[in-house]
RNA sequence: UGGGCCGUCGACUAAUGGUAGGUCAAGUGCCUUUGGAGCACUUUGUCUAGGUUCGAAUCCUAGCGGCCCAGCCA
């Protein structure tokens, strides 16, 4: 099997005109209605490479790459590169990689760092305006002249500094004449007003790092307030879509903007996606990398975009998930179900299906002929004919899995047990008619008969049976290894922490478990990286990165469906 | 209790003064060579109290509840 044959079909996106309605496309309408931008449309995605982007982010990509794609405009990406102590070019490129692979081109590739020259600029011309000014308060005075949430913040007594002083100062803090945390460049405003952020906001300070695109150039470094509204000026972006906690940042977007006189950028708000059992916070996600709870950024059970891909989502279940939950400006959380009903709507349509036995049950067929081998024909997808058909081998011994046998069948249990008929899913009817169990009394194999007429699984007698269980002939197994996630937290809503609670005391032990030894059909033992597949009666799974050819490694996507798993759970609970 | 934002089925989201609809989840049935998929059906909602109006989820007032802001992070 070749990779091409998963990645040939999609599924179809969610059309635009099936798309509900938001706030965000009807301010664009309304922008374009009253010509506010001559009818363009720009958008920006602003991510700050200090980490890689997860879920989350794929809602800001969409919404900021969909849109502008919606009406004709376009769209930039833009690394908020503002902090050297916290970024590296590593996050760079994996951001390139996670955007490409949803599925986005960008128009412009920018970096804040690209503006820092005009950024500079513009601080002398609010200096020479009387809008700007250093101060030498030491971090912790500057808090304290801040006032708090009830009383206002009072003036800092370097703040009536000259205009000629002011650009004294702040040539020599560029000149790198200071030492770190010594003075900062803040805006003059109003440190009475009761939105904290224009009670002097501090512009620029010194940090001697080296930044990964400017090197040494620069000791200072623009703050991301005074530095996002210039730079979508810049860019000529019209509609800067971010998240609501920068609502209260708004009046200062406009006001550097105003005070400057430069391109009218606007910004709007929108709620971030919070997902339950999912952690969507990237100093979090880092630190479970750091201190090696999960195997990297890229971990199947991590919610980032590059975790998504290794367990196997497609870009195309991601964005349509992403459109379904919508955009508001509440603060909702949508349940993880929902995105699984995505991948699977979308991977039920385009993987191949295959059997495997994770758990093996040794099955022997008395009346089937010792050395006899078959090749059976089996559908590679029943959603889709042109996938074709298979053959897969069949004989005399066979695994079955664990939970298709029952010695006592419980109520409404309708796989094997002994005297039942069932159908081998592609193979023929058997009955079971004996276990053989080990010393602790489990059963360890099952010896039943099998009617040679219904081979491929029809009885011309027209008889039937109540299940259809899946196989693997023992002798062509293949031994692989998969694994099985589970959420990586066991706390639903991990936004909604106690005083002294941490995410990370909700971590599940049990988030991953590994079958070292599932039996797999022949044809998976080459299986390719990243190539998808059903497991017939048991879930999604993706070969993961670190397969080698005739030691497949998979991971599971998702789960299919089980109503005999809700059905028995409902029983327990009766008991 | 300074400012900002926000309250619609269990979750998410529509309805833009005129029939409260969709998706997920849950449930029931049909169908089935995956207890999958599919199909059909069903349950559940406008935070509260007033007001304006022929008519209010929508507008007004007052409550109640939630989220965000006191980084030289973004």
């Amino acid at each position: 099997m070749n990779s091409s044959f998963t990645e040939a079909r999609t599924s179809e996106n969610i059309a635009p005109e099936s798309r509900p309605s938001n706030f965000l496309r009807e301010k664009i309408v309304e922008d374009l209605k009253t010509n506010k931008y001559q009818g363009r449309v720009r958008t920006r995605f602003p991510p700050e490479p200090n980490g890689y982007l997860h879920i989350g982010h794929a809602k800001a990509i969409c919404i900021d790459f969909g849109l502008a794609e919606e009406f004709g405009g376009k769209t930039n990406l833009r690394f908020d590169d503002t902090n050297p102590e916290k970024e590296d070019i590593e996050y760079v490129d994996a951001i390139m990689e996670d955007v490409k692979w949803l599925g986005f081109h960008w128009d412009g590739l920018y970096y804040t760092s690209d503006y820092f020259d005009q950024l500079y600029e513009w601080a002398i011309k609010l200096i020479k305006n009387g809008k700007a000014y250093v101060d030498d308060l030491s971090a912790e005075e500057i808090r304290k002249y801040r006032g708090t949430l009830t009383e206002p913040g009072k003036d800092s007594p370097y703040r009536n500094r000259s205009v000629e002083e002011n650009l004294n100062l702040f040539e020599r803090m560029r000149a790198g004449e200071f030492p770190d945390g010594s003075c900062v460049l803040r805006a003059r405003i109003d440190m009475a007003s009761p939105n904290l952020n224009m009670r002097d906001p501090v512009m620029y300070r010194i940090l001697h790092a080296e930044h990964h695109r400017t090197g040494n150039k620069w000791c200072i470094y623009p703050m991301y307030d005074y530095a996002h509204g210039q730079s979508d000026s810049v860019e000529k972006v019209t509609h800067s879509m971010c998240s609501l906690e920068f609502a209260d940042h708004q009046p200062l977007y406009n006001w550097f903007i105003e005070q400057l006189g430069i391109f009218p950028s606007q910004q709007i708000e929108f709620d971030r996606l919070n997902l339950t059992y999912t952690l969507m916070s990237k100093r979090k996600l880092r630190q479970l990398v750091e201190q090696g709870t999960v195997r990297g950024w890229d971990d199947p059970r991590m919610p980032t975009l590059s975790g998504l891909r290794r367990r196997g989502y497609t870009p195309e279940s991601v964005r349509n998930f992403v459109t379904a939950a919508g955009v508001s400006r509440t603060n909702g959380i949508v349940e993880l179900p929902m995105l699984e009903h995505f991948v699977r709507k979308d991977l039920n349509k385009r993987a191949p299906r295959v059997m495997a036995v994770l758990h093996p049950l040794k099955i022997v067929i008395d009346n089937y002929p010792e050395t006899e081998v078959e090749e059976m024909k089996a559908q590679n997808n029943p959603e889709d004919e042109s996938a074709g058909w298979r053959s897969v081998p069949f004989s005399r011994e066979l695994y079955i899995e664990q939970d298709d046998f029952r010695e006592v069948p419980p109520p409404k249990y309708f796989r094997l047990s002994p005297g039942r008929e069932v159908r081998l899913r592609y193979g023929y009817f058997i009955t079971a008619k004996g276990v053989v169990k080990n010393d602790q009394g489990e059963v360890i194999e099952v010896h039943c008969t099998y009617d040679p007429a219904t081979r491929g699984g029809n009885a011309p007698d027209g008889r039937k049976v109540k299940s259809t269980i899946h196989w693997v002939s023992a002798r062509q197994a293949v031994d692989g290894e998969v694994r099985i996630y589970e959420n990586l937290f066991t706390k639903e809503n991990l936004g909604d922490l106690k005083e002294r609670e941490d995410a990370l005391d909700y971590l599940n032990p049990k988030s991953l478990e590994v079958v070292a030894h599932a039996k797999l059909e022949p044809a998976l033992a080459n299986a390719i990286s990243g190539s998808r597949y059903q497991f017939e009666r048991l879930g999604y799974f993706c070969a993961d990165l670190d397969s080698k050819p005739g030691a497949p490694i998979f991971n599971r996507t998702v789960a299919l469906k089980d109503t005999w798993a809700k059905t028995e759970k409902k029983q327990a609970g009766k008991e």
